[in-house]
RNA sequence: GGGGGAUUAGCUCAGUUGGUUAGAGCGCCUGCUUGACAUGCAGGAGGCCGGCAGUUCGAGUCUGCCAUCUCCCA
């Protein structure tokens, strides 16, 4: 093995060798449980950012680890068409050649998306490669491709003879840039600071210069005003009921309405009303038969009925009617104003509530079976809070806005006969009215939201409304990941249209990830320039780097706070266990391994046995040391401990087990030790060893594979782990291998791995580390060789200890070291106390009494405050009488542990002092 | 205005149903080119668990109020 491996030419050699051998791919004819999960489609024109990075490889570890524990899994993946971001991208193209897309009509314009997609549209699932993505590519979808475009007009016809879907004139969020309508969740709203303009309005038939005052954050909308409201009780203004009001410079006549929309504490209790212009208005509006008066165009400009200032951008004309408004003197005053705008959120630009005609789906009916489905528990988020967001918005759901204004997405599948106007919702083109039989037809113009596609992907990627056998094989999946930005957008209308069209729900639990941000809390964004490409980070620290510092640093359902030198943490994690699979291979001594051929990458010798890692080991009882039981223990452990930790969804504790058990248990601890065995001459004792290490290593392989992917296949390669020597046989993948499982009792039991060996061993390290600081506090270079004595607490520990000498003398790199029970130091020596015994460094020269009396004394006070804390909880008789009885005994023999050792130190003192 | 989340070491965060002397990584200090690894090894310092009440034998953990920061919805 080389001493640095390649990370990016061993990445892109194993990614490319498990698509080439179809590992990711499975179908209904394999055996297995299933296990689906649905890639949350990314927009064609995205490209991957570090929410993506979280969202795929959480998706990915729980994919490699269900395909190890031998399910039959499929990750469906694909990207959805984007509509209106994919037309701004292009239509941005089309503006450099100085071109509209009306130059092209509309055929053209969508044969030019096509083609941007033929040539960029592959950017972000590249990009998922290199993160290692073990989606099912073979299945990719695409919601433009014709299966799940005949399932969307499907859905559109069945909704629509339903009467589930209708068209109304309703007041929408209109974004003028882009041109097209928008739904209640695309448009964001931002906290600005505006100004709320108080206006007069003169009183018709009143007093000379009777006003009322009006006030609103966008006065350019007066001139749409057919009414203005107050409240029905509102005793104020209860003289203006027979009188009307003139609308400034319009000079149009305005009733006066009694709504109880209106709240008689904001403002003057008085409102303008623009039934065109507003929701409320238009609601309001309604109630009160008032005329509509749209007053803007699609662009965002005024027209006529603005008079004049038809044509006036609308920004423009708000300046314009306050400087008009205050020559007349009706300004009565300009408050500064916190509300929240709604802005597009593909573009930014603030959205204008328009009255226009749309198309809508009635959801309450859709909602009350994706309600039930929370209730009854068959559907769960993960963390459990979101449940709550889900059933807000399901119990308070507006009709969704699906029209959109725009020539890239499926086209609205209603057509009206020129002849008898008869209307109604086909699929394909057809050519006859059903009616009248004419010919003449017409298709609706606008297109469908993107969305009305993605709430259908988990069943329309396996070919619905065909009843295909993968859908029924793999219909429900089962986990779905995703943020929880898009919960409304497309998590709730999954389920209802789970419910609508299959009977039943998409996926039974929603594992919401939390937001990835800088390491100053702001969102990750491109326009804020604080984005840390995920391309760079793979290319500077390896895509196993990122996924398995992303999955440590995310706590379940929490945002995580980036910064580059967080993927260290995964970077020096990959070194480590690269170099210490290279230390254990160099003590097989196997011969160097040849480079294969077509790579250059390393594999283990043709002629070498392959190491069998996964069945159980042989170990001999005869043979185990303490160091070895415990390993085992602890190894049983981690394989606990981290299938508890994805079972749970809790990928960070799964990954803190890991790094835990290999770089502490394994590493530091279980390889020092193995050192002095495998230098020395017990040949059985050495391949014991060898085979624990091989077998640690190969299991800790395993269960890290999911986070790991790229390293851990490679070292399962390099070490000759696999029966195959043949590095393209699926056989002899780690993807492939079997997920590790605890051992039972009773092998642990014959194995001699119990509580007491764990114990001494855990108070062994103790003693090491009391000998590592004896020599740091004297100033003793490491490696100089001195001698230790220790005398042990009990005969258990002394016999133990004294089989046990040449490990902790290695380790506390001991020229010798001694084990008496009964030592009495000759002289004043430095010392200290552990679980185990009494640790004694003798010094050659005289010992600082003082100096040494100080130090005794500092792990004294230490010791004592524990026992005063102890004490005083074990004095309080109402403890003792109601805590359970095993927390109680537990105090006592914590209390008693440090008496024994407080008094060895006051010994210790004692005899310092002489 | 309604709802959620956060507040623990200098920094970033764990801490699952209340129960050992509250943990990790990074950073910091000291010493190490120890025959896997300086992307490393060994040792060390550092915490009134945001504040105030309450429940309890016992609170970082549960309840209420307050403060600060943040997100979602209107």
């Amino acid at each position: 093995m080389e001493k640095n491996y390649d990370t990016h030419r061993i990445e892109d050699q194993w990614y490319q060798t498990w698509m080439e051998t179809g590992a990711f791919h499975s179908d209904h004819t394999q055996g297995g449980e299933p296990y689906c999960v649905m890639i949350p489609p990314p927009n064609v024109t995205g490209i991957l950012h570090m929410g993506h990075a979280l969202n795929n490889t959480i998706q990915d570890i729980l994919v490699r680890w269900r395909r190890m524990e031998g399910r039959n899994v499929v990750w469906m993946p694909g990207t959805d068409h984007a509509g209106i971001a994919t037309q701004n991208v292009v239509e941005r193209a089309l503006a450099k050649e100085g071109k509209t897309r009306d130059d092209l009509g509309r055929d053209a314009f969508i044969e030019r998306v096509w083609q941007w997609r033929e040539e960029y549209g592959g950017t972000i699932v590249r990009q998922l490669k290199r993160l290692g993505a073990s989606c099912d590519w073979e299945r990719e979808r695409f919601t433009m491709d014709e299966g799940l475009s005949e399932a969307v007009a499907e859905v559109f016809v069945r909704l629509y003879n339903k009467g589930l879907i209708y068209r109304a004139n309703y007041i929408i969020n209109w974004c003028p840039r882009c041109h097209t309508a928008l739904s209640d969740e695309e448009s964001e709203h931002q906290d600005c600071v505006g100004k709320l303009y108080h206006i007069r309005y003169p009183v018709q038939g009143g007093a000379k210069g009777e006003y009322v005052v009006v006030a609103t954050t966008r006065p350019e909308t007066l001139l749409g005003d057919t009414a203005v409201a107050v409240h029905p009780e509102d005793a104020r203004y209860a003289d203006l009921d027979q009188k009307t009001i003139v609308l400034p410079i319009l000079d149009r006549e305005l009733r006066v309405i009694r709504d109880d929309y209106v709240d008689p504490k904001f403002g003057t209790g008085i409102v303008k009303v623009t039934p065109a212009h507003d929701p409320n208005d238009f609601e309001m509006g309604q109630r009160h038969s008032l005329e509509q008066i749209n007053v803007m165009n699609g662009d965002g400009t005024m027209n006529e009925a603005a008079g004049p200032y038809a044509g006036m951008d609308r920004f423009a004309c708000r300046k314009q009617i306050l400087k008009d408004l205050e020559a007349q003197g009706l300004i009565e005053k300009i408050d500064d104003h916190h509300h929240a705008v709604g802005h597009c959120y593909r573009c930014d630009t603030v959205v204008e509530p328009r009255l226009s005609p749309q198309w809508f789906v009635k959801m309450a009916p859709l909602a009350e079976p994706a309600l039930a489905a929370l209730e009854n528990g068959e559907l769960n988020f993960v963390p459990a809070r979101w449940n709550k967001v889900y059933t807000e918005w399901l119990s308070n759901i507006r009709d969704w806005c699906i029209s959109r204004q725009i020539w890239w997405g499926h086209r609205i599948p209603v057509f009206t006969c020129t002849a008898c106007q008869h209307e109604w919702a086909a699929k394909g083109c057809p050519d006859l009215c059903p009616e009248c039989g004419a010919a003449e037809l017409s298709q609706d113009e606008d297109v469908l939201d993107t969305w009305f596609s993605s709430w259908l992907w988990p069943f329309s990627t396996f070919g619905w409304p065909d009843q295909t056998e993968d859908l029924a094989c793999y219909y429900p999946t089962q986990d779905l990941v995703t943020a929880s930005e898009i919960i409304f957008f497309w998590v709730a209308r999954m389920v209802m249209a789970g419910y609508e069209f299959m009977d039943g729900l998409p996926f039974d639990t929603v594992y919401i990830h939390g937001t990835v941000r800088d390491d100053a809390g702001k969102k990750m964004s491109k326009s804020l320039g604080n984005a840390l490409d995920p391309l760079d980070v793979i290319k500077e620290f390896s895509a196993d780097a990122l996924r398995f510092s992303l999955t440590m640093l995310t706590a379940t359902g929490q945002d995580v706070y980036i910064s580059k030198d967080k993927f260290e943490i995964g970077r020096n994690f990959g070194t480590k266990i690269w170099n210490a699979a290279r230390f254990i291979q160099m003590q097989c001594g196997d011969p160097p391994p040849p480079a294969s051929q077509d790579s250059g990458v390393t594999g283990p010798d043709a002629e070498a046995e392959p190491r069998d890692v996964v069945g159980l080991p042989v170990l001999d009882p005869a043979l185990l040391t303490a160091d070895d039981r415990h390993l085992l223990g602890k190894l049983q452990q981690a394989v606990i401990d981290c299938s508890a930790g994805l079972e749970k969804y809790r990928f960070n504790d799964a990954a803190h087990v890991l790094y835990e058990f290999v770089w502490h248990q394994y590493c530091d601890w279980y390889v020092e030790y193995a050192k002095e065995t495998l230098y020395g001459e017990d040949v059985a004792r050495r391949n014991q060893v060898l085979l624990i290490l091989h077998y640690a290593l190969g299991t800790a392989l395993r269960l890290l594979h999911p986070i790991m992917p790229f390293l851990t296949e490679e070292l399962w390669h390099a070490m000759g782990y696999t029966a195959t020597i043949d590095r393209k046989d699926p056989a002899g993948f780690i993807m492939k291998a079997p997920w590790p499982t605890p051992w039972p009792d009773q092998q642990l039991t014959d194995w001699g791995v119990d509580a007491a060996t764990t114990e001494y061993v855990e108070r062994k390290h103790e003693l090491i580390r009391l000998g590592r600081t004896l020599r740091a506090d004297f100033g003793i270079v490491p490696n100089k060789a001195i001698d230790y004595i220790v005398k042990p607490h009990d005969a258990e520990g002394a016999t133990r200890l004294e089989s046990d000498r040449a490990s902790v003398a290695a380790l506390l790199k001991a020229q010798m070291l001694t084990v008496d029970e009964a030592f009495e130091p000759p002289q004043a020596m430095p010392s200290s106390v552990g679980g185990l015994g009494t640790l004694y460094m003798p010094l050659a020269g005289l010992l600082d009494v003082e100096a040494e009396v100080a130090r005794l004394g500092g792990q004294l006070e230490k010791v004592v405050s524990g026992i005063n804390q102890i004490t005083r909880k074990l004095s309080n008789r109402a403890f003792v009488e109601r805590a359970p009885e095993a927390v109680v005994e537990q105090q006592r023999e914590n209390q008693k542990e440090l008496m024994e050792k407080r008094d060895k130190i006051e010994r210790l003192i004692e005899t310092i002092k002489g």
